[in-house]
DNA sequence: GACAGATGAAGGA
DNA sequence: TCCTTCATCTGTC
């Protein structure tokens, strides 16, 4: 079953990024130039078809997450997030997300570190799997996950786009 | 069930 | 140090 996803940019001065919403919250973000990852066909620009009601609702996360992202383009601690629908994810993803939402700007952790966190010390590939599966980069902050000894590890958008995002919040990488 | 992966640790040169 | 190898765990097909 397809969900009805509703699209609208955030544009920055970092480019446009693009959200997309579902009745439970934002469900995805792409970053510019993103080449829309997700094959397109399932969400759609499509406000005339939704009830006033969830259109108003949509705008008021839309806001949380343009204010967010700003936040954290500009290296601070966003203020509020919106709320994220993980629907069809699985347990261990949203454990190892909602480990990643607790680092604050400014602070890294290693993927052994979430492993532990979420209880799975071992499961430090998997963490690094359910990184590259996040749907909402930037705002669930997997670009705060180092690999061991603050080396830089890999990025769903780029590394040149975690290396930046960073470098925002003044971290420093070996590197 | 096999395989891949955004790791980490250990061992050797 | 640097490189290679292997153990480990989870998600995907």
């Amino acid at each position: 079953m397809k969900r009805h996803l509703i699209e609208l940019p955030i544009s920055t001065r970092d480019g446009q990024f693009i959200a997309r919403y579902s009745e439970k919250g934002l469900a995805e973000l792409d970053f510019p130039n993103a080449n829309c990852r997700r094959r397109g066909n399932e969400s759609q620009i499509a406000a005339n078809r939704d009830s006033s009601r969830r259109l108003l609702q949509i705008q008021k996360w839309h806001r949380l997450t343009t204010d967010a992202l700003e936040n954290i383009l500009a290296g601070k601690e966003p203020k509020k997030l919106p709320p994220l629908d993980w629907t069809g994810k699985t347990d261990f993803q949203k454990s190892v997300w909602r480990q990643m939402l607790k680092i604050p700007a400014g602070k890294t952790k290693s993927y052994g570190e979430i492993a532990q966190a979420v209880g799975k010390p071992k499961a430090v590939r998997a963490v690094g799997g359910a990184c590259g599966a996040n749907p909402v980069p930037v705002l669930v902050p997997c670009h705060r996950v180092l690999a061991a000894n603050k080396k830089l590890g890999g990025f769903s958008g780029g590394l040149d786009w975690k290396r930046k995002l960073l470098a925002l919040e003044g971290i420093k990488l070996l590197l």
